[in-house]
RNA sequence: GGGUGCUUAGCUCAGUGGUAGAGCGCCUCGUUUACACCGAGGAUGUCGGGGGUUCGAAACCCUCAGCGCCCA
């Protein structure tokens, strides 16, 4: 046994700790072990991150969940690592680069490439050290990079596999494009807000024959080939066929008819741009129009013989809607016209739907089975109500353009002949002479998707494969959901011939203020984990994420609460200390259950309650009704009642059972709480009980002898005791520290408990000359004071008048409900009992309380 | 527009048919030999409105209102 410090230092401990269990090995999974595999891979963090609040999060239920499952006696692997962030990276490099006044381009792109791979080593993952500092048990001997040799062998092999199923095309589309990053993007890279903008009404042509389209995006009228209105619309019907004139650049254009066009929208009539609009690309297959593209990738105009060439969209967008006016053309003008815009995930540019040649996954088919898993129980979503989202995605999801116009990344394996050939280059193959490789390189989620099981060394049929795939959890917010999770079951349902990436999909929600507002720079509202685990340290900072993580939702966070949380680590520090100063001991066999007093049987059967709900709610992934059960047994149970009522028979030097119950107790509740407080719970476990780790120690099992109903009693009259008594002592305004002479007369199931009770209330035994001057009345129990004739008697009227008032309205309420026939006739015997005891009992306490009340002597 | 969720104590949230709960905050008292990062006691709710089902509704159904999120 090791001597404990007076103060709680999280700082001093937690690192040491977290060394040695590296060092120790613990966290390194064993594939030749014969124990059930349990596996968690990390949802990669991005290799230019750090740790954020809903990181800090997302690892802490991983972590407590992966240090349960080790302890229950599983081969448990949490697999760290970090995908590489095409855009973000590049962004960094670039922007180093920049400073020196150069371009990726002036360099070149191997070199560039080399300088992304210098800046990873240099101050790439700063985010790996900072999951040290929040205790993550991953085992870094099998840290990933999406970019290693080995995942990059996957990610090529995918892409034949894809590629020779006829799932991966290359096709002239309209996409997303980031006029900043130069690249394009995926849907889910898009991110939709409300902004102001403008809505703009132009007539095109002349008299009778002209016809008015309203437009929030004025500069692409530059590239209209049509004008598309309702084939229904009999507003219009006589000028389908017909030809219009676009203003400003003077071309002859068709109106067309198109069951597509709203005829309640605007005027009913609309430009078609099919080189920068889906909708309008979709209507131009329909009618044949020419794609006219009249923005450069940087969202400059280009093409149209105009003054406007040269223009940044933006600029033009105006400068055209000025030439309009002057024209009179302009026939109505909302300014401001809020609608929805799309940014780039990543600089927030505003995205331009930009006509270009891309390649794509055909997912119809493989997001029908991403679909089927979840639907026929193969892949279970906690919490269900969740999985609707899931389907609504995958269900109608788009083909997903996969080819970025970067440098960092994994190339595109496709390689074109002299002749126009097309040929993939799979794992080990070389290109013929005379091809050139596509330049682009890969979305990072293309990477991403196949995490599970490149991680694990797929292609190869690695022992790591073997024993821990398909992983068990995948633990993420649910904002990510298809960011990956959904492209991770695309993937994986594929590559593995049907087989599940993970049994259970596990979404937690969003960190928020303590408002419950959305975090952000611009709010200013964000929280910094390293600076709550650097003031409270990193148990307090999981123990509130844990407890305030309810499955699939958000969940607000306050600085209180985490301080709160360092409180809770204080008590049991203490709680510790106390222990160990009394001589709590987990030497020697734990006693006989029916040989304990009312109060040892009763603390061990509440920790068995406790171990058997906190151990079925982890399960559950109920981290937040866990960690409640927890600190209610802990703070309440044990340290204000066991304790409490221990300190006599301690004092009295009687114990050795006690000592021993506590000693089992604190050991048990240490290792329950370990998965969510590694740090304290080792540090108190090492130093009372001499152990190795509880990292490595069982799991608390269920003792199913340890129930006591007539313990609970018993503990539950002695409570009542204590609490009245305390109440009326406040009442009476006597000082806590004050000694009063007093005497139970209570049943003799009690008798044992007696020294306690007037322990922890301060009531002295009653000795010569003792007058009872008050009582305190608990139904039949009775405690006799001497307050040597100093009753506060207004004070002690309110009291009992209070009293009076809640019995007397209880037994209105089981009264009424007796008198009811069809309460008699319908409710359930248990429930009727119960009224009919209730209102035995408030029958009682009105008598007393009134005879009371009339004995207290008139003011 | 489609979908989905929420509305319970001052704040943040638990509570899926049987006398309304927690944490934080608030008020009073307190250096009783683990802990003032503490202890004891206390106050606080027509469980968003309305209707219905039921012996009984915060919970189930309908409806209205407000807020939020996802997708378009």
């Amino acid at each position: 046994m090791r001597e404990l410090p007076p103060v709680f230092t999280p700082a001093e401990i937690e690192s040491p700790l977290y060394e040695k269990w590296v060092a120790a090995g613990y966290f390194t999974a064993d594939a030749t072990s014969d124990k059930p595999p349990f596996t968690i891979v990390i949802p990669p963090p991005n290799v230019t991150g750090s740790l954020h609040i809903g990181h800090a999060l997302d690892h802490t239920l991983q972590d407590a969940l992966t240090r349960m499952k080790r302890m229950k006696g599983f081969e448990a692997l949490w697999l760290p690592g970090m995908d590489h962030a095409g855009i973000a990276t590049q962004n960094v490099v670039e922007k180093q680069l920049a400073a020196q006044g150069l371009s990726r381009h002036d360099i070149g792109r191997e070199e560039f490439v080399k300088k992304v791979w210098q800046w990873k080593a240099e101050s790439g993952g700063a985010i790996l050290g900072q999951m040290r500092r929040l205790g993550d048990g991953v085992d870094w001997s099998r840290e990933a990079f999406t970019m290693d040799e080995n995942l990059s062998q996957a990610v090529l092999t995918i892409f034949k596999k894809l590629f020779d199923a006829g799932l991966i095309y290359r096709a002239e589309r309209i996409i997303n494009w980031c006029p900043r990053c130069l690249t394009a993007l995926s849907d889910i890279e898009v991110e939709h807000s409300d902004d102001n903008g403008e809505l703009v009404s132009i007539r095109y042509g002349e008299g009778a024959d002209s016809i008015v389209v309203a437009t929030t995006r004025a500069e692409t009228m530059l590239g209209d080939t049509a004008v598309a209105v309702h084939p229904e619309d009999e507003r219009y019907a006589h000028l389908i066929g017909k030809s219009v004139k676009v203003p400003l650049v003077n071309r002859v254009i068709p109106i067309v008819a198109d069951a597509h066009v709203d005829p309640a929208f605007g005027t009913g009539a609309v430009k078609v741009t099919p080189a920068h609009d889906t909708n309008d690309f979709d209507i131009g297959q329909r009618h044949n129009l020419q794609n006219l593209s009249i923005l450069d990738i940087e969202g400059k105009v280009i093409n149209t013989g105009t003054q406007f060439d040269g223009m940044d969209r933006f600029e033009a967008r105006k400068a055209v809607v000025d030439a309009l006016r002057s024209e009179g053309r302009i026939v109505a003008e909302k300014r401001p016209y809020v609608h929805a815009v799309g940014h780039c995930q990543r600089c927030e540019t505003t995205v331009e739907p930009r006509l270009s040649k891309q390649w794509f996954v055909k997912v119809e088919t493989l997001a029908k089975a991403a679909g089927d898993a979840v639907r026929d129980g193969r892949v279970k979503i906690e919490p269900a109500e969740l999985a609707p989202r899931y389907f609504d995605w995958v269900d109608n999801m788009h083909d997903w353009c996969i080819s970025r116009q970067l440098w960092w990344g994994h190339r595109i394996p496709v390689w074109y002949g002299p002749d126009n050939e097309v040929i993939v280059v799979g794992p080990g193959e070389v290109a013929p002479d005379g091809y050139t490789q596509d330049p682009d390189v890969l979305d990072t989620w293309f990477s991403s998707a196949l995490w599970p099981f490149s991680t694990l060394g797929w292609p190869e049929q690695s022992a790591d494969l073997k024993k821990f795939y398909p992983t068990s959890v995948l633990i993420t917010g649910y904002d990510i959901l298809f960011f990956w999770v959904a492209r991770m079951m695309i993937f994986g349902l594929f590559a593995m011939d049907g087989e599940i990436p993970f049994d259970t999909i596990v979404l937690h929600g969003l960190v928020r203020d303590k408002f419950g507002k959305k975090m952000s720079k611009s709010r200013g509202n964000t929280i910094d984990p390293i600076e709550f685990m650097d003031k409270y340290g990193a148990d307090a900072l999981r123990f509130t994420l844990a407890r305030g993580a309810n499955p699939g939702s958000d969940q607000a966070l306050a600085e209180e609460w985490v301080a709160g949380s360092r409180n809770f680590a204080t008590k049991l520090w203490n709680a510790m200390r106390f222990a160990m100063m009394n001589g709590a001991t987990v030497e020697g066999d734990l006693p006989a259950f029916t040989s304990l007093n009312a109060i040892d049987r009763w603390i061990l059967s509440r920790l068995n309650e406790t171990v058997v709900e906190v151990d079925s709610l982890l399960e559950r992934y109920e981290f937040a009704r866990a960690c409640e059960t927890i600190y209610h047994f802990a703070w309440d149970d044990l340290c204000d009642w066991y304790l409490e009522l221990s300190k006599e028979a301690f004092a009295s030097g009687d114990a050795a059972s006690s000592k021993r119950v506590l000693g089992f107790v604190l050991d048990q509740l240490l290792r329950l709480m370990h998965p969510v407080m590694p740090f304290i719970t080792e540090e108190l476990w090492t130093a009372f009980t001499g152990g190795e780790s509880l990292v490595i120690s069982e799991w608390p099992k269920n003792y199913h002898d340890h129930v006591d109903a007539n313990g609970a009693k018993l503990v539950g009259q002695v409570q009542e005791i204590i609490t009245e008594v305390r109440r009326f002592r406040s009442d009476q305004g006597i000082k806590t520290s004050l000694k009063i002479p007093g005497r139970f007369i209570a049943p003799e199931a009690l008798a044992p408990y007696e020294s306690a009770m007037a322990f922890v209330l301060r009531i002295d035994s009653a000795g010569e000359g003792f007058v009872s001057s008050a009582n305190v009345e608990i139904g039949s129990i009775k405690v006799e004071l001497d307050l040597t004739g100093s009753v506060d008697v207004v004070a002690e009227r309110a009291r009992l008048t209070k009293d009076l008032a809640t019995a007397t309205k209880d037994r209105e309420t089981a009264y009424v409900k007796l008198n009811n026939e069809n309460f008699m006739a319908k409710a359930p015997e248990n429930v009727v009992v119960e009224i009919r005891e209730r209102l035995v009992k408030t029958d009682a306490d009105i008598e007393r309380i009134t005879s009371q009340l009339s004995a207290l002597p008139t003011a």
